[in-house]
RNA sequence: GGAGAGAUGGCCGAGUGGUCGAAGGCGCGCGCCUGCUAAGCGUGUAUACGGGUAACACUGUAUCGAGGGUUCGAAUCCCUCUCUCUCCGCCA
């Protein structure tokens, strides 16, 4: 959520802004409007409460027998006073409505243009694999090894799902502790585990509501919903905290599974295992003073690529365009893996600050000293990196002719091997 | 799922209809004193949204788990919900 107090100061700023991700410029009127609308009815219902507590005071101060009567003259203006209430609630939530749908504005360099053709590849990392002969794509690698099955997902789950068996469950599970280790003892961050499920108010401070109902799994009977992503549960752990000073920054790593409707992605994606309706990921979640928040996307970004030079895979940055942002990033890069079975860049991670967009929705603050009121903190985040298309890239990349994969130095302590070949 | 207890400021803990944003203690900030490793004294110490200011100051309203009700007036009375704790049941 974008604070009022720019659209009141620097409403031009904010047309602009607006403009450049795709936003209707016209909501800035629609939310001058509105504030306007409710600071007067705000006005006329703190004067008449301010009015009744003097009564009520000056009743109170009156000999019992005379109270009955004193206060009966009051009555009128406690219905006044209710009505004013109503009147103000309704301004209050038509304001916070809009400004629920209005997206972030966009850093002062994220590239200007309408959609992802306009995003700006910034460099290429690592060195594509020399295979030497024509690479398969990881669904046939999966089935050959007997390591995905995809048959037996849909079977048990339907489309969208798949089971790993054996090694490739193991290479899941090595990934995983692969990256927390790499997080947690390199990186300074510390792990968390949070909870799957979440209650309604948890995506409203993320931003995936009430814009993005239609890519979450509920269950509406409890207000429980399955999160898209770790950023959801562990980004709302501060919420409605003031945070120490010396706390900042706040660096969490944290895995867990991923459960998305994919709606809007129908007929997508269907092959293999990018695009599932439940995948496992891990999630670097950053809470920093404002002042930080550049340098640590700076910082978050080289940490999430740090897990590709690792694994040895080839890999590239990508940064967002205005019109190809989301609803709640101001900057954004993606990290792209190659995958030369498939033959495309694979996203495997979108690191993000998001300033003090979730925040002040989410109302995560800190203290900077006493002499200062609270302000929101900044918050950051990105995929360190996300399963699925890691295992993709990992067994498309390291394949070798005889059709077994081989594991990366960097993880063979997980794995407990150096190939992993077909079953005996 | 059944029965009971509870939810007050950073923490502990008073407060059962009025002058209570809320005693007292702890913690913390500032000042003084003292001078020795600790204490004493004074003073201050929530948040939000309005008004106001160049910015402070100042000022209005709201907030005692959440929502609703009674009342001139609610932390205090009534209802609903949420959460926590204890016991029973069930269970990985």
């Amino acid at each position: 959520m974008l604070d009022v107090q720019l659209f009141r100061h620097e409403p031009q700023r904010v047309r602009d802004g607006l403009a450049s991700v795709g936003a209707d410029p016209v909501l800035v009127d629609t939310v001058l409007e509105l504030d306007q609308r409710r600071r007067a009815a705000l006005q006329g219902l703190e004067t008449a409460r301010a009015e009744r507590t003097r009564c009520s005071k000056e009743i109170g101060g009156l000999p019992a027998e005379q109270r009955k009567a004193a206060g009966a003259s009051v009555r009128a203006l406690g219905e006044e006073i209710a009505k004013l209430e109503v009147t103000a609630d309704e301004a209050e939530r038509r304001l916070r409505d809009v400004m629920l749908e209005i997206p972030n504005l966009p850093h002062p360099t994220v590239p200007v243009g309408p959609d992802d053709s306009a995003n700006v590849v910034l460099r290429e990392e690592g060195q594509r694999p020399a295979l030497g002969f024509e690479p398969k794509p990881h669904w046939e690698i999966g089935a050959a090894l007997g390591i995905i099955d995809f048959e037996r997902g849909v079977k048990v789950s339907g489309s969208r799902f798949y089971v790993l068996f054996g090694a490739g469950a193991r290479l899941q599970r090595a990934l995983i502790s692969f990256m927390l280790d790499l997080h947690t003892r390199e990186h300074g961050y510390v792990e968390v585990y949070p909870p799957a499920m979440v209650k309604e108010h948890c995506l409203y401070g993320t931003g995936n509501l009430p814009k993005f109902a239609d890519n979450l799994y509920r269950d509406a009977e409890e207000d429980y919903f399955w999160v898209p992503t770790a950023e959801v549960p562990v980004t709302n752990l501060y919420r409605d905290e003031i945070l120490e000073n010396a706390a900042l920054p706040i660096r969490h790593v944290a895995y867990s599974p991923c459960f998305r409707r994919e709606k809007m992605s129908a007929g997508r994606d269907v092959r293999g295992i990018k695009r599932g309706h439940q995948f496992d990921k891990v999630e670097l979640v950053k809470f920093v003073r404002p002042e930080d928040s550049d340098r640590e996307l700076e910082g978050l970004l080289a940490d999430a690529e740090d897990v590709c030079r690792r694994l040895e895979l080839p890999w590239r940055i990508v940064q967002m365009c205005t019109g190809d942002l989301s609803f709640v990033a101001s900057i954004k890069f993606d990290i792209e893996v190659w995958a030369p079975g498939c033959g495309e860049w694979l996203e495997v991670s979108s690191c993000s600050n998001f300033r003090d967009f979730q925040a002040r929705r989410a109302q995560i603050r800190f203290r900077r000293d006493r002499e200062h009121r609270p302000e929101l903190v900044h918050t950051l985040n990105g995929s360190g990196l996300a399963l699925p298309r890691v295992l993709i890239a990992l067994l498309e990349n390291h394949q070798q002719a005889d059709g077994s994969v081989r594991v990366p130095a960097a993880l063979r302590p997980y794995v407990g091997a150096d190939v992993i070949g077909p079953p005996a």
